[in-house]
DNA sequence: TTGAAAGCGCTAACAC
DNA sequence: GTGTTAGCGCTTTCAA
């Protein structure tokens, strides 16, 4: 049996094709026993919509861009699981599109993607959320977007973001509570602003708690495991060293854990190391890191679904949504070694 | 300036409609001189042909699947940006679908998945790759696919794997080689065959060395990082314990290394440890993994190829590729410790 | 080597 | 609330 196509529907519902459309689309002005009608046929013919000619005809893919610039692996899944998990009930489609942030051609490629796609709508993850000159393109082109955890012109389309300065403060101030006075700091690369802005809440603990910023005490990272172990060596081969330090990311922490290893400094009796994400690696290292988890999946959910109403034209302003991080505790921190020998 | 169309590029360059669908298909029987004016229209006009169109006129989508079941979200991710690096300039675009390989209703799913979306061919991974009743209804519903890492039934489909039997092999060899004779191994999840296969290595190896396979020194696992810990301690608490232990992943090895840890056994010093896929953590545990690094990216590049091949009706013969996995020597192994006291 | 005509299966605009 | 009519922009078939 070839398969199923509206007329064949329209024709054992004895109704006619536009009605059939109306049911598919579940649209008003269809009378509930028609409906049924409908359906009951659909449902015997397990019929199944066209695509390409319900895009062609309706002159929209019914597909959704995901751009991403590899922050992490588990980061990109999770997004990834996020959005397929609220846009495939809604009949869209995905499109992944990993992409070098650094490459200077970024936006001629994502723009051709869009033409050549006819994608519908898009998500900027980290860093490419903050890419001033691909977001204007998008604009020209009319292409709706989405951006998760974006730093810049937060007016320029709806977002989500999660409360990474408050937890980065909690840590913090966590890190003095157990009697950490001389805490180091490893930021994140500057590119990926939003890793950057975790700073903010070290400073601000430091400065509620009355301990003075030293910039012998903070390093700048790439956010790679490497770059952790370069700042971890900048940090504790210091005569005077750093009871805890607190990295950006998990990678860079356990580039601070290698190194402390390394070095012979016992963690946390000696160091209390902390780090941001909670991606596997937290928890597969030695002694395991005490981190901050994210709600990625969440958030990508919630992405979705600004986008999508967005396509479906509700929702003129440009809505946000905050959602909460949360502290891990795990063997990396310990009170502060009493003053050293 | 609206889109170009087909009727736009065809008026432009004083052809017919169907010349321009020949020269932008690569079809042959088209002069070279009609062939340079239809592309200096599509060039002028910057005509993109439209997918929708070309799908509903054609009978295929243009769309290839790929299925995962989360291995590592390293492995998966690896494999997405090769498929996209070969299918996209071939005018393919992929759908991803991550699925639970336990859920009962995964052939259901996925066969959907393939009458909605109209989706040409489908690549497997491992598990999925293993999964019998789903191929035989991809093989009913006549949707082309390739597998990564197949250990059953070779013949239903083109796919590509690794020697990682050989891999594990030599591992198990250069174990030896430094003086180890009681090795213990960790095996993967049972429905992962082709983890479950780098057992195999490991006996020819013993064998090959004279070395009598004992079931004390081996230990079940499922991949997981808490699964390594478990026979980790299983293996480790035993009176007679092991010099070295090699687990079939690098999860499984972060486990036995973290339980070392805990125990206060040194490494390499008093245990060796090695493990299998060169999975970032394998670095960024202390200290460093010694592992087997396969070519994922070049697998998924190979096995793409060879879907398409099949789309197109060539090769109707069913093609495999062998790849070759490398040891990656860091610190985590070494000589075999002195006849303990 | 090229072209003309006929759809692919659906939605949009409007009529009823 | 429902149906009619025209395409959407391509590929296919077959003729020239």
């Amino acid at each position: 049996m070839a398969k199923a196509t509206i007329d064949d529907v329209a024709a054992l519902a004895g109704v006619s094709m536009k009605t059939v459309s109306r049911v598919m689309n579940n649209e008003p002005n269809v009378r509930p026993a028609t409906r049924e009608k409908v359906e009951a046929a659909v449902a015997q013919l397990d019929y199944r919509p066209n695509m390409s000619a319900r895009s062609l005809a309706g002159n929209r893919s019914y597909l959704l861009g995901l751009l991403y610039g590899i922050p992490s692996a588990h980061y990109v899944l999770d997004i990834q699981e996020g959005v397929l998990d609220i846009c495939r009930p809604q009949g869209y489609e995905l499109l992944v599109h990993p992409c070098n942030h650094q490459d200077p051609n970024i936006t001629q490629e994502i723009v051709d993607l869009m033409r050549d796609k006819r994608i519908d709508g898009v998500m900027l993850t980290p860093p490419i959320s903050d890419n001033m000159t691909l977001m204007h393109a998008l604009k020209r082109m009319s292409v709706p977007f989405v951006r998760v955890a974006p730093t810049e012109s937060k007016g320029l389309s709806p977002y989500v973001e999660t409360n990474d300065q408050e937890a980065s403060y909690d840590m913090t101030c966590k890190l003095i509570a157990l009697g950490h006075t001389r805490i180091g700091f490893i930021c994140g690369h500057p590119d990926h602003r939003a890793v950057t802005l975790r700073f903010d809440g070290y400073k601000a603990a430091l400065i509620e708690n009355d301990i003075p910023l030293s910039n012998d005490l903070v390093a700048n990272g790439l956010n790679s495991f490497e770059s952790g172990e370069a700042c971890a060596r900048k940090l504790l081969e210091k005569k005077s060293r750093p009871t805890a330090i607190f990295a950006a990311n998990d990678d860079m922490a356990a580039g601070v854990m290698m190194v402390a290893h390394q070095l012979g400094i016992k963690i946390p009796e000696e160091l209390s190391v902390a780090g941001f994400d909670d991606t596997p690696v937290a928890h597969q290292i030695w002694p395991a890191l005490t981190t901050v988890r994210q709600p990625i999946q969440a958030m990508a959910k919630k992405a979705t679904e600004l986008l999508i109403k967005q396509l479906r034209g509700k929702d003129v302003q440009l809505p946000a949504s905050m959602l909460t991080s949360t502290i891990i505790v795990r063997e990396s921190t310990g009170v502060a070694p009493k003053k050293h020998s």
